[in-house]
DNA sequence: GGGGGAAGGACCA
DNA sequence: TTCCTGGTCCTTCCCCC
């Protein structure tokens, strides 16, 4: 798109959905129309936005073809032999014995309107506005005028263009009128959209004893007695199929793909790829730059590397396209899976304009949610920024909302999160209904108190799983067991915490390098101290000491003081889910997830007995000295960890041993513990502070 | 390897 | 100057089982 290599005919190569050729267009000069497109659009945001995407195709292209260059004539022939049994097994599958007949109103919105205000007849004009357009009628698509494009761009490729406004209440009357004649055809009709429909006319034509052909014509004028509209229909064994061929003959015609795998086949050979419902602007840009796939044909004799290169569910739709394949039968009911409310408006950054657009998309989506008895559990945000960046932001809660509050609440809470932006679309969509049979939450969810009261291994808390970004967490895993090999030097350490740096941001921080070498030099001694003795438990010489019920009360309260430590106060800081500050009942329930997950893997580990777990959390204890003191927002976790290590260590022992000098130690090691959590945590606010400064300094 | 959640994107009307 | 809305499905990433 407008590169060099274009020449002085940039716009040729500037492709966007409504440059494609569409019913009623075909005396149509493409070339200016692509041109004006080119010059209205160009140097625009939207402009920018779409350079942006087609380049990312670019590279997907370019990595495409490099795996083909890659392929060997073996891989190839490997490949031929799966398409080629694919083939088989979809061939096997064709099912000539439906007659299926597909409807579409020609120009529907466009033709009520006119339908309505017969002035409009013979003049360009488009359902719509300035900023996009429905639908346009004949007379417009002669100026290259269609659906999808912005009504300015419109305007300057028809000055005569009129516009009127949509009128939903309107279309859906006569979309009512035009069903009744379905029903008598199908009462089980397929409805796609206002002016789609899909019609199964097996048993019409078999009880009728009349061809499809006399079924379409009739269905046709039934449709313009009632209601006044044209239309077009197309007929074949297939929903796929049928699609296409009601195209064919638009406005007012139709036409009719016999039962017949020949007649289907050579219809298919020459159709153009991007006729498939399915295939798209991207795909089909996809398959021509890769393969040089244009039609259906091609795709036959590309089998092999479109299994090589794409999924299977992917080659195995290419493949039933290629054979002229499609549905056959007439889908179960289908449930919704989701509801949405979006709007646009002029691009700002003013928190209140934008928190009062959310305001009012939250209402307009709870009512249309109570109007559907629909609540669900699954919040998704979604923001267009100001260069048309899509962004989704996605909340799954305990329990199933709809209310104009629950909703507002909570995308509230994320979208403060994401400004300060320049937006211009804001949207909320509600999935995971209460009545899905994936979106309730387990019963047997507990409390990080009920499990620490019950001791349940079995029951502990199944929040839903979450993306783990910190890697380090693993690493940890595996030695915070504490059971790091011997030979493991304070380098390895180190090296497995450089991973958390990545991720955490704080790489190559000099403040805090510095706190990390003063740090360092000491824990250097205690790391060679740990290697080389495995005696420690013994060496702990305590000095004070604890009574059980005070250091449970010591340990609860330093567990609620601490809690997780969330990275710049927004990202947990073991799995880097991102949870704003405002979510204090969801960051509660995750930090129990995170500890009751750990809990849980010592309850299955247990066959070490007490004395190997005071051993690990001693090791643990030293282990934690090692670590550099810019990692301890990784390390704070652990301390948590520790801490309800201890607490059920406490309840365990403190009837049979209250005396007993281990459980001395372990009391004085605990109050090192907590010494050094306050130490760490002091550090990483320091830390905090010297981040907000930089930014501040950045920004100026 | 399959299932599932999140995020992004393709596609459709 | 200016490029929608509402919905579904697929893919990718990455975890857990």
């Amino acid at each position: 798109m407008g590169t060099s290599s274009e020449g002085d005919r940039p716009w040729q190569s500037y492709n966007t959905v409504y440059t494609n050729a569409k019913a009623g267009m075909d005396g149509v000069d493409k070339e200016k129309v692509q041109r004006i497109v080119y010059e209205m659009s160009k140097g625009s945001k939207y402009f920018e936005n779409e350079k942006r995407k087609e380049a990312f195709i670019k590279q997907k292209i370019e990595s495409l073809r490099a795996q083909v260059d890659k392929l060997t004539d073996k891989d190839v022939s490997h490949f031929q032999m799966i398409a080629n049994k694919k083939i088989l097994e979809l061939e096997a599958s064709r099912d000539l014995s439906k007659v299926w007949l597909h409807t579409d109103m020609d120009a529907f919105y466009a033709s009520v309107e006119t339908l309505e205000n017969p002035s409009l007849r013979g003049k360009p004009m488009a359902v719509g506005g300035l900023s996009m357009i429905s639908t346009a009628n004949y007379e417009a698509r002669k100026f290259g005028v269609r659906a999808a494009m912005p009504g300015f761009i419109a305007c300057k490729l028809c000055p005569d263009l009129i516009f009127v406004p949509t009128n939903f209440e309107k279309y859906t009357f006569y979309s009512e009128l035009a069903r009744k004649v379905f029903r008598r055809y199908d009462p089980d009709f397929i409805s796609t959209s206002l002016d789609e429909a899909y019609l199964n006319i097996t048993e019409v034509c078999i009880n009728r004893e009349i061809s499809s052909d006399e079924v379409a014509g009739e269905l046709r004028n039934a449709i313009f007695e009632e209601t006044g509209l044209t239309c077009s229909t197309g007929v074949a064994p297939n929903l796929m199929l049928a699609k296409v061929c009601s195209d064919i003959n638009k406005p007012n015609g139709q036409f009719i793909l016999p039962n017949d795998r020949k007649a289907i086949m050579t219809f298919i050979s020459s159709l153009p790829i991007r006729k498939i419902g399915g295939i798209g602007k991207v795909t089909e840009h996809v398959l021509r730059d890769v393969l040089g796939i244009k039609t259906c044909e091609d795709i036959l004799q590309n089998g092999a590397f479109l299994c090589a290169l794409f999924s299977s569910c992917s080659s195995d739709f290419f493949l039933s396209v290629g054979l002229g394949l499609g549905r056959t039968d007439t889908p179960d009911i289908k449930m919704r899976k989701s509801i949405s409310s979006e709007r646009t408006f002029h691009a700002t950054n003013d928190e209140n304009f934008l928190f009062q657009k959310l305001a009012d998309i939250a209402e307009t989506l709870s009512n249309d949610m109570k109007e559907k008895c629909l609540s669900g559990r699954t919040l998704t945000l979604k923001l267009k920024t100001a260069s048309f960046e899509v962004r989704t932001r996605a909340i799954s809660l305990q329990k199933c909302i709809h209310s104009k509050e629950d909703i507002l609440s909570c995308a509230s809470r994320i979208l403060r999160a994401e400004l300060p932006l320049s937006l211009r679309l804001i949207g909320l969509r509600m999935s995971q209904f209460s009545d899905d049979k994936n979106s309730h939450v387990d019963p047997m969810q507990k409390s990080i108190v009920a499990f620490l009261s019950g001791g349940d291994a079995n029951s502990s808390p199944t929040l839903p799983k979450k993306q783990v970004c910190l890697e380090v967490g693993d690493k940890l895993e595996d030695h915070d067991g504490l059971d790091f090999s011997e030979g493991q030097s304070k380098q390895d350490v180190e090296l497995d915490f450089q991973v958390a740096d990545d991720h955490t941001g704080d790489k190559n921080d000099d403040r805090f390098s510095l706190l990390c070498d003063s740090h360092c030099s000491v824990s250097s001694s205690i790391a060679e101290n740990f290697k080389s003795n495995d005696s420690y438990l013994d060496e702990a010489k305590p000095d004070k000491s604890v009574e059980p019920d005070e250091l449970t009360y010591s340990v609860e309260r330093l567990i609620e003081e601490v809690g997780l430590i969330w990275v710049d106060d927004y990202i947990c800081s073991v799995c880097g889910i991102e949870l704003p500050p405002s979510f204090t009942e969801e960051r509660r329930e995750h930090s129990d997830y995170h500890l009751a997950e750990m809990l849980q893997k010592e309850e299955s580990s247990r066959g070490r007995g007490h004395l190997a777990q005071e051993r690990r959390l001693v090791r643990f204890l030293y282990y934690v000295d090692a670590i550099p003191m810019h990692h301890n927002v990784i390390s704070l976790f652990k301390f948590n960890y520790a801490c309800l290590w201890f607490l059920k260590f406490i309840s365990e022992t403190k009837n049979a041993s209250k005396q007993s000098p281990k459980y001395t130690k372990i009391s004085y090691h605990f109050i090192l513990l907590q010494e050094r959590i306050h130490m760490y945590k002091d550090g990483y606010q320091n830390y905090q502070a010297c981040q907000t400064t930089q930014k501040y300094k950045n920004n100026n």
